[in-house]
DNA sequence: CATGTTAGATACGGACACGTATCTAATTCT
DNA sequence: AGAATTAGATACGTGTCCGTATCTAACATG
C-alpha cells in the first residue's frame, strides 16, 4: 500500500506547480496505467488513480466518468506505433522481428498487464470489448506476423492459400500463452522457435534447421 | 444486482432444511465460480459468495480464509476429467476430439472464464499462479493435442524431433486467442482448420485439404 | 431424549470508495 | 492588474465489505 502512496514521479510531497492540460492527462493516463497493472482493473478506482497521479479526483471526474475511460484512452495514446518493416528477401527474419516488436511493445510488463487486465475484463463488458477492439486495435492498427505475411505474399514469396485467419494467428497465439504459462516474455530463442516451428510449416516453407526449443 | 440475491438454486426465500458437509460445499464451490464469472477475481467478495450460495458468511470463514482459496478449491474439482484417447490410425480426427474436449470443457462459459480470470490475476500473484499450476493444472493433468502428439510419437507415426514446446502449444494458444477476439467459442470449422493448417504441417504432415478458414 | 456438532443469523467497528458540492489557489491571457 | 480558466483540497452522506464475536437453530449420533 506504500505504493499508493506514492506519486507517479515518486513524489510524497504537495506539489506548488501546479500541472495543467496536457501534462497532467498524461500524469493521469500513466498513473491509470500502473495502477491496472498492480491492481487489476476490478479493483482499479478513481481514488487510486488520482492519489498515484498526486491529483484531485476532480480532477479526474473533470474529464472522465470511469476508471476504465482513463484506461482505455491510456492505452490508446501509448499503444506502441512502431510497425514491421518488411523487406522482400528475409522471411524469417522479417517474423522474428514481427513477434520481437509485439513483445517489446505490447508484451511489456506495465502495457502487458494492462491489456491483459483489460481483455479479461472484456469477457464479461461487450461494452468495454468492443471499445478495446475499435478504439484501440483497430484504430492502430498494429498487426504483427500478418502484416509480414501479406507482405511477402504480395511479393509472390508465399502461396495466398496459405494465409488463413488461423495462420494469422499462430505467431501472436504463442506470444500469448507463453506470457501467461510463464512469468516472463518470450525470449529470443523462444521467438525464432515459434517462426521456425510453427509459422513457417504453416505456410509451406518447411524450415532446414533444428528445432531451437524452449530453452 | 438481482442475481445477487438470489442463491444458487434460484431460491429467494430463507430456508429451514439446512444443507450440511458436502453438499453445503459443493453449493459454495459453484456460487463461487457463478460470482468470479459474472464479476472477475478483483470484485469477488465472501459476501458475495455467501449471498449467491444461500449461507452465511460464518460457513465460508469456518474453511477458507480468502475468496481465491474457494475458487481453487472449486476449480480442482470441477476440472473436467475427461482426457484424449487417441487411437492410432486417426491423427487428425484425434486431435481435432482432442481440442474438442478442450473447447467443451475448459472453455465453457462459467469454467472458461474463471480460468480466464484467476489466470489474469496470476499475473500479480505469484502465489496465485504457482497454486493454479501445481494445484489444478499438474494435478489433473489435462493436456489435449500434447497427449495425442506424444501418443502418435511413440506410435511411430510422428518424428519425435518434431515435437517441441512450441509444437505442443499450437492448438491450445490458437483456441485461447480465439476465445478472447471473439466473443464465442470456436466452432468446429475453426478447430479443424487449427489442426489442418498450424498443427498438422508443424509436425510434417502436410494437409491436402484446402483451408477451411473461419466461416 | 440428551449431547455434540454444524449451520445460520446478526451485530459491530473499521476501512475504503463513490460522486457531488463547495471553495481556494495557481496559472494563463488580455 | 484584473478577469477567466483550470487545478487542487476537502467535506459529506451513502454504500459495501471485512473479519470477528456471539448466539440460536438444525441436525446427527448414541
Amino acid at each position: 500500500m506504500t505504493d499508493r502512496n506514492r506519486t507517479a514521479d515518486g513524489e510524497a510531497q504537495r506539489r506548488t506547480r501546479r500541472r495543467r492540460g496536457a501534462e497532467l492527462v498524461a500524469a493521469i493516463h500513466e498513473a491509470a496505467l500502473d495502477e491496472t497493472a498492480e491492481h487489476g482493473l476490478g479493483r482499479l478506482t478513481m481514488e487510486g488513480i488520482a492519489r498515484r497521479a498526486g491529483t484531485a479526483k476532480t480532477s479526474l471526474y473533470r474529464r472522465w466518468s470511469s476508471p476504465e475511460d482513463i484506461v482505455i484512452e491510456a492505452l490508446y495514446r501509448m499503444y506502441p506505433m512502431e510497425e514491421p518493416s518488411p523487406g522482400a528477401d528475409d522471411l524469417r527474419g522479417d517474423l522474428i522481428a514481427a513477434l520481437k516488436l509485439m513483445r517489446d511493445g505490447l508484451m511489456q510488463p506495465i502495457y502487458g498487464a494492462v491489456m491483459g487486465a483489460v481483455l479479461e475484463e472484456a469477457r464479461r463488458r461487450p461494452d468495454l470489448h468492443k471499445r478495446l477492439y475499435s478504439d484501440v486495435f483497430d484504430a492502430r492498427g498494429g498487426r504483427f506476423t500478418r502484416t509480414v505475411l501479406l507482405h511477402y505474399a504480395e511479393h509472390g514469396r508465399i502461396d495466398p492459400a496459405r494465409l488463413t485467419p488461423v495462420v494469422f494467428d499462430i505467431g501472436e497465439a504463442l506470444m500469448l500463452k507463453y506470457g501467461v504459462d510463464m512469468f516472463e516474455l518470450p525470449d529470443d530463442a523462444y521467438i525464432d522457435a515459434i517462426v521456425d516451428q510453427a509459422i513457417l510449416p504453416a505456410i509451406g516453407h518447411g524450415h532446414e534447421n533444428p528445432p531451437s526449443g524452449r530453452t
